[in-house]
DNA sequence: CTAACAGGA
DNA sequence: TAGTTCCTGTTAG
């Protein structure tokens, strides 16, 4: 029912006019339910920000502010890091996720602060903090100054648009539908604790040294938040104790949760694995109507009450709602008597408008730290003051912001159309940094191994690849390519990200010789193709035992299988993949129920959010600064040269801590030897020229077998022992590159039409450039496999059952967008190269050492 | 239509 | 000693 949405039009957001200034612009981001949303960036407009750095922009003044911004970051000069941080202080601390938002009762804020800086505050996060920090005053001093200046009659104009939004807004708050949301509390950790009573009463928080997902509340008080390091929790609460997550157990209890909801609303959006949002209007009517005496409030809430209860005895956890007339603001309810309870909103206009009026922004959806500074700045931090100041919001952000804005602070949710079919798919790694490329390169390998193998799982192929490397120094880069054909092939897939991020580091680099240190490498697909038949064929490289096939050509047999279609979702799978499977596990019983389907992966790792909901925003965009250009482009090159390595299971960052995969707790034991196999083969593959360099190298074909475990490291590339020694161990490592190929074929596409492969994009169609030429040998092959049948589907299906998962409504969109589609954003201009410095004490051998150890040892 | 970035959950 | 995955808006070509 609903939808509609609103808006619907989407169209752009033309931006006010603007001028100027500078950047920031925050924007913010919708929300929740909502659609889209979202937000604004800028204002200003123009992208400056981008060059931001450089030139400071304009606008005004400029001066001050923006000159100064420019000279930090880059820095390396920062190195005052306390100074700045003082004088920042309070900006930047502002900006921590944990840093305000939920404060339990009586936390002593300004303590939590001092000991965040004071265990962290010189760290290389921290200055990456201030340095968005200082963009984000930036921006509210272009837009304090904006206001300043406007005339009377923009005021006034701003007004009247101001007043014509709210009354918009107003007209969309309606109290025919009754919603809950409901969310479990403190999930993580209240699962921990209940499997160990032990726990109990006991400051206590789930994750590592490195990362916490969550505490339970005893630890709260301490000012111990989600997505706070361990660390820092370990010196706010000393005797915290830290419990490794199990994500199994927590998706599986997540079954049990959404089993429950199911019978309340059948078409509930999910967002995560303990928050959900119903439309509990059909099941009250039908109480209502079997009980004449009965109100609606009564009803619901009588319902929240059996639900809450359904679950805590089905779960033995508890669980907190909010009941109101739309999807947010049942959201915000639910916060609001947290531990165990639930509110109901009533159902008036008074009523909607004195809860809404004195929260402070940050409690709403879609208002995250970046918003509510740049808010806060300009003097809003209530709802009220959201309302009193419209005229100068509406005057200062673009008009979907503003909307966004007057949505929010009404409590108006735009409905989503529901099922949203995924738009890309990822996979991405945070490790010890490194500026190794061997150690790069088997990483990257690894995660792209990973994702394709998810991507077939669930028949997914795409165009769109893009490679997202997070430096030492928490700069974040991402790189695309669009290929003329989707492809979900391991190999392609890797030989253009490894092209990618040759190309990247090498600009990067602060100095000729030296890479830059990357912590995280990550991998997006997106233009996504739903189908059975795309993709695949050409993995080779590493399969499971046996077969190889190498040749090209295809057949493969990969392919394989074939047939089934059918269906029902399940998914056919091609086996040969499967790479990663890791295989323990089991244990996790998982769920059964359906729901989820979606990934199967469950492995290890951290399921987090899921997307949905909210999302929404997106708030500036721009700059950073970097300097221009030059160029980019050009060359491409080299790089490195290197090849790839076996895939085999991602090797888990740390030891401890969330994200990764493996870790396993207790000990593992056994693990590992499970699986038999041992030996991987690792094909050699065709030949092919590099995506990025135009070599072609001769395929080495001959696979060679690892052995499992051993004493010394072995090599990524051969999968051989290693010498120990440093020198010998580098040269190894560097032959074995050398001899390697790369492989894959730049596009291949599978099947039929000629295309074209390569190079990406561009140039369409036949045309052969030279790059192409090479692709093609390389590529015929394929062949497609099985027919398919194409038509498929929708891949709606393919997410269907159950959940929806993700989607989430919460927040929609409503438009409309063609297929295929990407987006991604934010302004600047492209410019590449610079950015972090560093210096990285790496070392590359002993770099290398402690990598392949590390690879080693993850049982591969 | 693309690419790149930033923000949010 | 600061995680994962997915999404969205914007700007600039
Ligand atoms: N940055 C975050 C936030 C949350 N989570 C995980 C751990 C939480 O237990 C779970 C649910 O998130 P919530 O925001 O609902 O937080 P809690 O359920 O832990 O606490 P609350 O009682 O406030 O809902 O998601 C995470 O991994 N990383
Ligand atoms: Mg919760």
């Amino acid at each position: 029912m609903e939808d509609d949405d609103s808006d619907g039009g989407d169209g752009a957001p033309v931006h006010g006019g603007d001028e100027d200034e500078e950047e920031e612009e925050v924007q913010h981001g919708c929300g929740g339910e909502e659609q889209k949303r979202g937000v604004c960036p800028g204002e200003d407009g123009e992208g400056g920000d981008t060059a931001v750095a450089k030139r400071a922009k304009v606008t005004t003044a400029n001066h001050t502010t923006t000159t100064t911004l420019p000279s930090l970051s880059s820095a390396s000069a920062l190195g005052a890091p306390c100074a700045a941080l003082e004088r920042a202080g309070s900006s930047v601390t502002g900006r921590l996720a944990y840093g305000r938002n939920k404060t339990v009762k009586g936390v002593d804020h300004e303590k939590v602060m001092a000991t965040i800086l004071a265990t962290s505050g010189s760290s290389a996060y921290m200055k990456r903090l201030q340095e968005r920090s200082a963009r984000t005053v930036r921006s509210i001093a272009s837009k304090t100054q904006r206001w300043e200046a406007a005339t009377p009659r923009e005021r006034r104009r701003a007004a009247a648009v101001a007043e014509e939004a709210v009354r918009e807004a107003q007209e969309r708050l309606t109290f025919s539908r009754v919603y809950v949301h409901c969310d479990m509390d403190a999930f993580y950790a209240s699962v921990e604790e209940r499997d160990n009573p032990d726990l109990k009463g006991k400051p206590m928080a789930v994750g590592g040294m490195k990362m916490l997902t969550t505490a339970n509340y005893e630890a709260r008080k301490y000012g111990v938040r989600s997505a706070m390091p361990g660390y820092i929790g370990k010196a706010l609460c000393p005797h915290l104790i830290l419990i490794k997550p199990r994500f199994p157990v927590y998706k599986s209890v997540s079954a049990i949760f959404k089993s429950i909801l199911r019978d309340y609303d059948p078409d509930f959006l999910s967002g995560g694995l303990d928050e959900a949002s119903l439309d509990i209007t059909d099941c009250v009517q039908r109480r209502m109507d079997r009980d004449l005496s009965l109100t609606r409030e009564a009803t619901a809430c009588a319902l929240v009450e059996e639900m809450r209860a359904r679950i805590l005895a089905a779960t033995n956890l508890t669980a907190s709602a909010g009941i109101a007339c739309t999807r947010r603001l049942a959201k915000t309810c639910s916060d609001w008597k947290k531990p165990n309870g639930q509110y109901f909103l009533p159902f008036t206009l008074d009523s909607v408008t004195a809860f809404l009026r004195p929260l402070p922004i940050r409690k709403l959806s879609g208002i995250g730290n970046v918003t509510e500074e740049l808010l806060r700045g300009l003097g809003v931090e209530t709802v009220a003051g959201m309302l009193e100041q419209r005229a100068k919001l509406q005057l200062l952000f673009r008009p979907r912001t503003f909307q966004f804005f007057m949505h929010v602070a009404h409590g108006v949710s735009v409905p989503r159309t529901r099922t949203r079919e995924r738009k890309s798919i990822s996979t991405e790694r945070t490790f010890d940094a490194t500026s190794s490329r061997v150690q790069l390169l088997s990483i990257l390998n690894r995660i792209c191994s990973k994702l394709t193998a998810e991507m077939q799982e669930k028949q997914l192929a795409g165009r769109c690849l893009t490679l997202k490397v997070k430096l030492a120094t928490f700069h974040v880069l991402q790189r695309s390519v669009t290929l003329p054909t989707p492809i979900a092939d391991s190999s392609v897939l890797f030989a253009q990200m490894r092209a990618i991020m040759a190309r990247e580091l090498e600009a990067a680099s602060p100095s000729p010789s030296r890479m830059p240190a990357v912590r995280l490498l990550g991998v997006r697909v997106s233009s996504l193709t739903f189908g059975r038949n795309r993709a695949t064929v050409l993995d080779r490289f590493v399969t499971r035992r046996g077969n190889g096939g190498g040749d090209d050509d295809g057949s493969d047999g990969d392919c394989d299988k074939q047939g089934m279609d059918e269906n029902e979702h399940s998914a056919s799978r091609q086996d040969a993949v499967d790479t990663s499977s890791r295989g323990m596990t089991a244990v996790d019983e998982d769920d059964g129920d359906g729901d989820d389907g979606d990934d199967g992966d469950e492995d290890d790792m951290m399921p987090g959010l899921f997307n949905d909901e909210v999302t929404d925003m997106a708030m500036m965009g721009d700059d950073d600064g970097d300097v221009d250009g030059a160029m980019d482009d050009g060359d491409d090159g080299f790089a490195f040269s290197d090849v790839p390595p076996p895939a085999r299971p991602l090797p888990a960052a740390s030891h401890d801590e969330i994200g990764n995969g493996n870790s396993i707790r207790g000990h593992d034991s056994d693990n590992d030897d499970d699986d038999d196999d041992e030996v991987v083969v690792v094909e050699a593959q065709t030949p092919l020229r590099d995506a990025s360099c135009h070599l072609a190298i001769a395929p080495t074909g001959a696979a060679s077998t690892i052995p499992k475990s051993a004493g010394s490291p072995l090599c990524p590339v051969c999968g051989r022992h290693l010498p120990t020694e440093n020198a010998a161990l580098n040269t190894h490592v560097d032959e074995c590159l050398n001899r390697h190929l790369l492989s894959s074929i730049a596009t291949p596409d599978t099947h039929d039409m000629h295309n074209t492969a390569a190079a990406p994009t561009t140039t369409t169609t036949t045309t052969v450039s030279a790059a192409t030429t090479t692709s093609v040998a390389a590529r015929g092959t394929v062949e497609a496999t099985a027919p398919t049948a194409t038509g498929t589907p929708r891949p709606t299906s393919t997410p269907a059952p159950s959940s929806s998962f993700s989607s989430l409504q919460l927040f929609s969109s409503s438009n409309k967008k063609p297929p295929g589609q990407q987006r991604a954003s934010s302004k600047k201009k492209k410019k590449r190269r610079k950015q972090t410095m560093q210096k990285q004490t790496a070392t590359s051998a002993v770099d290398i050492r402690h990598a392949l150890s590390r690879a080693a040892q993850r049982w591969s």
